[in-house]
DNA sequence: TATTGTAAGTTTGTCGACAATCCGATGATC
DNA sequence: GATCATCGGATTGTCGACAAACTTACAATA
């Protein structure tokens, strides 16, 4: 034990001495899983749409296998669906996920500012400035009218929001949600859009949480969320017609939702 | 249209015509999965357990290929964790994670209840009948002091309570909870035990739900996890040495957390 | 004696292939 | 004229196999 760091005594004694931090190797299945994430949340893999395994697999540069395994975590989450023998298709939202996606939220962000708030003002004090960071980046973007950016950094304050909540499970929870929430926006419009109003919200909400004001915060957030639900669901659903034009050459008349046949089965 | 039913004409006048039920056709993957989320319930699969691939898809009668699929979705839930080469490990809850998991359902159960209550008078009726029926199958197994029983009906009535609060999603992660519950107790204790107060404990929770108070119901059933979480953490963590023993013929100094290397890397 | 280097053995990670299944279209029949 | 049956094409679901990586044990050395 003692002259196991000897060689590095230079080195060791300037940290703490026997205590690397793992390192942090990842598996090819959690990249791939990564990637299919970042493209649901991009775009690029539009609600609705139907990819063949074995074209994905040549894009991701990988074999059927390891996509395979993959595809069966995203489906873990509610994103993706397999329906049987049809490859693998990105979950359309229906008003009712809308309605549920944004319900669910409205009960746990506010119990995420609450144990935000319960924390020691130091730590609070960096939520404050992670949280204030991004509301920057959504004004920027919305001067240069980057609605893209926008939403990216929307999704970045409530990811950050579940951060620092103090509990993995409900941060896992609400990055699928908040995915989730993205696939309410492309399954509801036709392009992809966000609305001026949401950045003086996001200012008032760190303001609230600045006041230490809880019960503010909570009123505020449930707010948000059910203008959405009502913003979302007023759109004369025109459904996932433009993504799945844009991968499938034609859509004949409707023949059944194709990726809801199959529910997640995790009861 | 009118012609498709008509060689069924006779019947499809006895019940809804057109309508059929779609077949539930469940994948391989789907079986496999569910498969071991029993075995991991049942605590044939305890805790800090590592199986090899081979030899487990052998016992199932698949071959490798589905059954990783599987373990990917079982990964995304919390419950298994594979450590790179080194087949697949069942999660060990930490007292963190018994907090964790604790706290979360201390604050979604009361929702369920809430929601249950504003459903209309018939559903109610039902919903309380099938807590009824679970608490009395709880009784019987504590009349025959059946552990195991009681553990199952206990996860049942949870079970229940989350089918019924109208949100997917939400019962989904119950679902995920209920048996990450049950894997804290094989964590923390030797055996698997359940004590007597239990049953008084559902007893009161149904009663508050028949009078229809949800504030009592809320805070009955965060008394009862509070007492729950001191209960299992009272325990002097012996820690899931009985389960490694069990399979693995000699277990080292410690080496490190077999199951814990790797986290579920949703976030 | 403790530690490092080496080697064999085992298991995973990945790939390619085969067969069963399903979809769509074309043609036959009532 | 519409429905049903048949047939090809394409894709999935599953399996077996190979190579790389890791673990463990053993031996050599300081």
């Amino acid at each position: 034990m003692s002259t196991r760091n000897s060689g590095l005594s230079a080195l060791a004694g300037a940290r703490q001495v026997g205590r690397l931090a793992p390192v942090r190797r990842t598996s090819t299945v959690d990249l791939i899983a990564e990637r299919l994430r970042e493209a649901v949340v991009e775009g690029s893999l539009p609600p609705g749409a139907v990819l063949g395994e074995a074209e994905l697999a040549f894009q991701l540069g990988v074999s059927r296998g390891p996509l395979r395994e993959a595809m069966q975590r995203l489906t873990a989450e509610g994103l993706l669906v397999i329906p049987r023998r049809r490859g693998l298709a990105v979950r359309t939202m229906t008003p009712e996920d809308v309605r549920d996606i944004h319900w669910l939220r409205s009960r746990i962000e506010p119990e995420l500012g609450r144990r935000i708030l319960a924390r020691p003002a130091a730590e609070r004090k960096t939520v404050l400035a992670e949280l204030g960071a991004e509301v920057k980046r959504m004004q920027r973007a919305l001067r240069k009218d980057d609605a893209r950016d926008l939403g990216d950094a929307y999704l970045d304050f409530h990811r950050a929001l579940a951060a620092w909540g103090g509990s993995v499970r409900l941060a896992r929870m609400m990055a699928t949600l908040l995915i989730e929430t993205r696939l309410c926006t492309f399954s509801m419009y036709e392009h992809f859009e966000v609305h001026r109003d949401l950045v003086p919200e996001h200012v008032a909400f760190v303001e609230a949480l600045a006041a230490e004001d809880a019960r503010r915060f909570a009123v505020l957030i449930e707010a948000h969320l059910d203008a959405e639900v009502a913003r979302l669901l007023a759109e004369p659903v025109a459904a996932a017609k433009e993504g799945e034009d844009r991968l499938l050459a034609e859509t004949p008349d409707e023949p059944q939702p194709l990726d809801r046949l199959d529910l997640p089965e995790g009861l």
